[in-house]
DNA sequence: ATCTCCATGTAACTCGTTACATGATTTT
DNA sequence: AAAATCATGTAACGAGTTACATGGAGAT
C-alpha cells in the first residue's frame, strides 16, 4: 500500500506501449510514427518520447537491448513485457476524456472581425491541405483493403484500418464543411 | 546575439479576444464559455484564464472596469480595445497548425490487446455520448436558423453558426464510425 | 559542400490541470 | 443543511515545444 500519490502515467506512455505491442522499436522509430501513421490522433516529439521510455523501463513495462548504432550514443531497441501489455489492456478500458483543440475552428469563430479575403484565404489553404490528406488516407485504405485488413477484426492490422477509416471520415467531413463555408462567403456580397 | 525576443502570445489569448470581440465579459463568464459554447473546439480552466487576462491588459489589448461583486474580491468586466481587435484580426490570417489529440482513437488503435467486451463497452459509451452531443447541437442549429443566422455571413452570429455546423458534422461522422466499428466487432465471432 | 536520415539525450521554457483559498447568494 | 452559482486569484505540478548537443552514412 503506497500512502503517497503514485505519480500519474501520462497518456503518451500508453501511446508508446500501443506501438510496442505491435513490434519492438527504437525511440527514434516511435517518434517518427508519432508524426505520420498515428500522428493523425496523437503526436509527440522525440524530446518527449525518451524520458517516457526510461520511465516505462523503470516500471518494468518494457525492456531494451542496447547495441552499437549510428550517432554518438548506442541505439536501444525497446520490447514490451507481459506487465506492459497488461497495463495497456487496463488503460484501454478506462474512460477517455474528450475535448480537442482545433485552431481552424477558433479562427473561423473569430473570422468575422477580419476581411473576407483573409478568411477565404485561410479556408482555401485548409481546403487543399485536407484534400491532400484525404488522398493519402484513401491510398492507404486501398492498400489495407487489398490485403484483407477490413475482415481481420481483433488484429492490430484491423485496428490500424479502423483508425484510418476515421481519418477518412474526418477529412471528408472537414472538406465538405470548408467548401460549404467558402461558397457561403463567396455568394454573400 | 541575444535580441530581446518578445514572448509568444498563447492561443488562449486569442480565444479570449474572440469572446470579448462579441461582448464585454468577466473572467468567470469567459471560463464558462470555454466549457460550453466554444468548448467543442477550445477549452480552458479559470486558473488559466485569469493570468492571460492580466497579460492582455498589460498589452493594451483589453481594459477592465472593476466594481463590487459577490465573493471576497471585486468583479472585473473586460472590454476589448481597438488594438485588441487589430491583434485578433492579424492572428486570424496566420496559418493554423493542426494536429489534435484524440484519446478514443488511441484506445481503438490499442484495442486489439483487450477483450472484445471491453472494447465494445467503451465504444457503446462513446456512441451514447456522441448521440447526446449531436442532439444538443441540432437543437441549437434549429434555434440559430429560426432567427436567420444562416444568412448573416460576416457577422458573429454567422461565425457561431458555422462552428456549430462543424460540430454537427463531427458528431455525425464520429457516430457513423463508432456504429460501423461496433457492427464489425459484433459480427466477427 | 551541404542536406537529410539515423539515433540518442538534456535544458529551458511555456501551456494546461488540479488543488488551495475565500465568501455571499440562491437553489435543492 | 448542503450544494451549486458567482467571482476572484495563487501554487504545485505535469504535459508539451523549442533549442542545444553529438556524430557517422548516404544523397543532392
Amino acid at each position: 500500500m503506497s500512502i503517497g500519490r503514485e505519480p500519474t502515467i501520462p497518456t503518451l506512455a500508453y501511446a508508446l506501449l500501443a506501438l510496442l505491442a505491435r513490434e519492438p522499436l527504437t525511440g527514434y522509430e516511435m517518434s517518427r510514427q508519432l508524426r505520420d501513421p498515428i500522428g493523425f490522433f496523437w503526436q509527440a516529439r522525440h524530446s518527449q518520447v525518451y524520458p517516457v521510455l526510461s520511465r516505462l523501463e523503470r516500471l518494468g513495462w518494457t525492456k531494451s537491448e542496447t547495441f552499437a548504432g549510428p550517432g554518438p550514443r548506442p541505439t536501444k531497441r525497446h520490447v514490451i513485457t507481459d506487465d506492459g501489455i497488461a497495463a495497456l489492456r487496463v488503460w484501454v478500458g478506462t474512460p477517455a476524456r474528450r475535448g480537442g483543440r482545433d485552431e481552424l475552428l477558433l479562427r473561423v469563430y473569430a473570422s468575422w472581425v477580419a476581411d473576407r479575403t483573409v478568411t477565404l484565404g485561410f479556408l482555401r489553404e485548409a481546403e487543399s491541405r485536407h484534400a491532400d490528406q484525404l488522398a493519402v488516407y484513401l491510398a492507404r485504405r486501398k492498400r489495407a483493403e487489398s490485403w484483407g485488413a477490413a475482415d481481420a477484426a481483433g488484429t492490430a492490422d484491423f485496428a490500424d484500418y479502423a483508425t484510418l477509416r476515421r481519418g477518412i471520415g474526418f477529412e471528408r467531413g472537414r472538406l465538405a464543411w470548408v467548401r460549404w463555408l467558402i461558397r457561403k462567403l463567396e455568394s454573400s456580397d
